[in-house]
DNA sequence: TATTGTTATACTCTATAACTATA
DNA sequence: TATAGTTATAGAGTATAACAATA
């Protein structure tokens, strides 16, 4: 009875065995995780925006007025570190912080004219990447792929 | 038409919308792996190996007598941050440095008998956490997912 | 000249505690 | 009392440059 759940996996250099670790659900999730990205964080380098600026903006473009502890709560970050996030997309003029009128300890979050220029660039680039991947995945291989994924974050 | 690649998606918190986010790979991607290394590291808390440390002594375990850039290179660090890596393994007691007979330059790789009964017990752990997910993915899931996520990396 | 292991360093991401101003 | 935003801080993970010993 032979083995042969990690047969399409690329063998390590150098002739090394990477024993069971192709098999794990885990291991294979980070090596592509890691690919993706890397082709993201190049794909986007004229926009300059890592994943999850990319992510922060798609949110408030769809969600405009919410608050930062509303938005980092829908991306998963701690409120905490989304400070600096939201620093740096308002320095970049992006996004910008208006007072709440509800409740003057928070502010509503809305995209610049200028970030949503640049959201749409942004999209066009993505577009791009996520094409170059579902090539890879062959016919049907995204639509597989992606409901299986959401199963193991369920 | 409808757009329903993203149906299984969990929903964002509070009915804020992701948008096209749960459709994109990279996306889906990130968040699962997210869920599964949470779980990793707290099922193999007691033993105290976090993933990478994980597939270091799986990979020595299958390759005795590597030296640290062959290692480094099979796992995809950079051998100048496999030398913390290294280092704290070895003041565990898990694995040794024997210097290289062909080559003074280098080390040859080898777990201690503590390490292989660590690691034997890691084992264990890791396939309760596999099959957990296994168990999520229903029936073919993981037979379906492996091959996918492969090509990605292709 | 090139390679192995190493140190120093820096940047990103992530996690916790504690503060302030509001609610 | 609780919450929104913030600061400080610390730990991982990851990246580059440069060095000594050896090839």
């Amino acid at each position: 009875m032979d083995n042969d759940e990690d047969r399409d996996a690329p063998a390590a250099p150098n002739g090394v065995s990477l024993g069971p670790l192709p098999g794990f659900i885990g291991y294979a999730l980070r090596r592509a995780q890691l690919v993706i990205f890397d082709d993201f964080i190049r794909t986007l380098e004229t926009v300059d925006l890592r994943p999850a600026y990319f992510s922060t903006l798609i949110i408030i473009d769809e969600n405009p007025g919410l608050n930062q502890s509303e938005v980092s709560a829908a991306l998963g970050v701690q409120r905490t570190n989304f400070v600096t996030m939201v620093d740096h997309l308002e320095k970049r003029n992006l996004i910008e912080r208006r007072p709440s009128k509800k409740d003057r300890r928070s502010y509503a979050l809305h995209l610049t004219e200028e970030g949503r220029t640049l959201l749409d660039k942004a999209r066009q680039l993505q577009a791009e990447h996520e094409a170059r991947f579902a090539r890879k995945l062959g016919p049907n291989g995204r639509e597989q792929l992606l409901p299986l994924l959401w199963k193991l974050v369920e």
